[in-house]
DNA sequence: GTATAAATGTAAACATATTTACATTTATAC
DNA sequence: GTATAAATGTAAATATGTTTACATTTATAC
């Protein structure tokens, strides 16, 4: 079970609010890499993952694909199709096989109107998401990648809930942060040299969360915020 | 006067959504520079920009500044304050004299809970700026910072109706995308030399905007969006 | 077990942007 | 007008990450 700090902190749904619009939404099973959305759409509605997990990035006119994020139960999409007139950014992919409840513009908003916790629910999600995503933007500009990398395993080790060791690949780090395999490979030998993690095939672990923690704060750029 | 559209594409809150908020605010007044709120801050409380431009960005511990975004009238930050408990994760500082209001979590919570019509415009405004920060996000990933340059002018020149001439120095364009001063001088110079752009002394001419926005699209990686 | 595919390790050549340093231009205050 | 400050131009040295190319390791299907 999640706790209600982890909603809070991932941008999901919280469970009252999950009450509220289960019964109002369409669910739809999706194999795994079949596709949900793709970028461009129009098609508005909200997403919100029922069961598995959805995939949410962009491949380019190249073919490279760069991965924004594995969204997890409870976790939602595509609000900008509905509050704006916005087309899809993402191509959005079930990951896995999963479970996906949908629901359209104007059944979402009669529901807000009639039910406007509803509102200061997705508010919440929405106004997490910014922060994160602009709390990101900042380390982008500021951090070396390899601190950078650290902090993608850190938030991966939180959101698991403090699981020890991760199963994930050299690629999927690099296409989350818009790298090159190699340097991410170089990064964590060097994070692995120094004690922070340890590698294995397609795994991750993190022995000392503390540590990591502490390794990435003295390298922080700005003000920690929490 | 600001068109509909040019809200929507902005995350500015509409004319409606300012009648009904507009009697909540406590108003201040701001000099030029004087600050509003400090990343890390928890005093939670919706700002929203009434006359002139208020600065948020961010200072690192080097001193290094980073911009995120000049605030124009009727655009709005400081949502997560109230909506997650987060803290303030951008200091915000007056950009010219500028008057801003301001209202605290309960009134507005309240506000929301009386009218939903705010709240359906509050989440248009956040869907908004998460859609255009996961698109510049993209953006930077993708993009050589030549493109992302001419892109941060064709979105000036936007946002300023299709004026010709903009007051703006290098420095400025260079902490607003986080790179050196020095690689905005030979992008620049590069622009000129196209024809696509007129430098002058703390200012930027765009001649042809759909010359400039077609060479744009030329670069883009991924899909065009609108 | 063996073959194959997937993932990882590594290194040289290259590209891109930063840093440092200083010259030049332009505006502004007196 | 002159001095000063602010902004811009430019270039060499350096740093960081990418690309290309191939070797090696590990898992998985048969």
């Amino acid at each position: 079970m999640i706790s209600k700090q982890q909603h809070e902190l991932s941008g999901a749904l919280s469970t009252d609010c999950m009450a509220l619009l289960e019964p109002l939404l369409s669910i739809r099973y999706y194999a795994d890499g079949e596709l949900i959305f793709a970028r461009g759409e129009y098609k508005a509605g909200l997403c919100i993952v029922l069961e598995g997990s959805v995939k949410v990035g962009n491949y380019g006119k190249d073919g490279r694909y760069f991965l924004s994020k594995v969204l997890k139960p409870y976790e939602s999409f595509g609000e900008f199709t509905i509050f704006s007139k916005l087309p899809r950014t993402h191509t959005a992919e079930a990951y896995g096989e999963s479970k996906v409840g949908y629901i359209g513009p104007s059944k979402l908003k009669k529901a807000i109107i009639k039910q406007p916790e509803i509102a200061l629910q997705l508010l919440q999600s929405l106004s997490t998401r910014l922060h994160m995503s602009l709390e990101v933007m900042d380390d982008i500009k500021r951090l070396p990648v390899i601190v950078r990398i650290a902090k993608v395993l850190f938030e991966l080790n939180r959101e698991a809930g403090g699981l020890e060791s991760h199963s994930l690949s050299q690629e999927e780090i690099a296409s989350q942060l818009g790298v090159s395999r190699m340097v991410v490979s170089s990064s964590l030998k060097e994070l692995s040299e120094l004690g922070l993690i340890e590698k294995g095939y397609r795994a991750i672990r993190i022995p000392d969360t503390h540590r990591l923690l502490s390794w990435i704060k003295e390298r922080q750029q700005i003000k920690d915020l929490l």
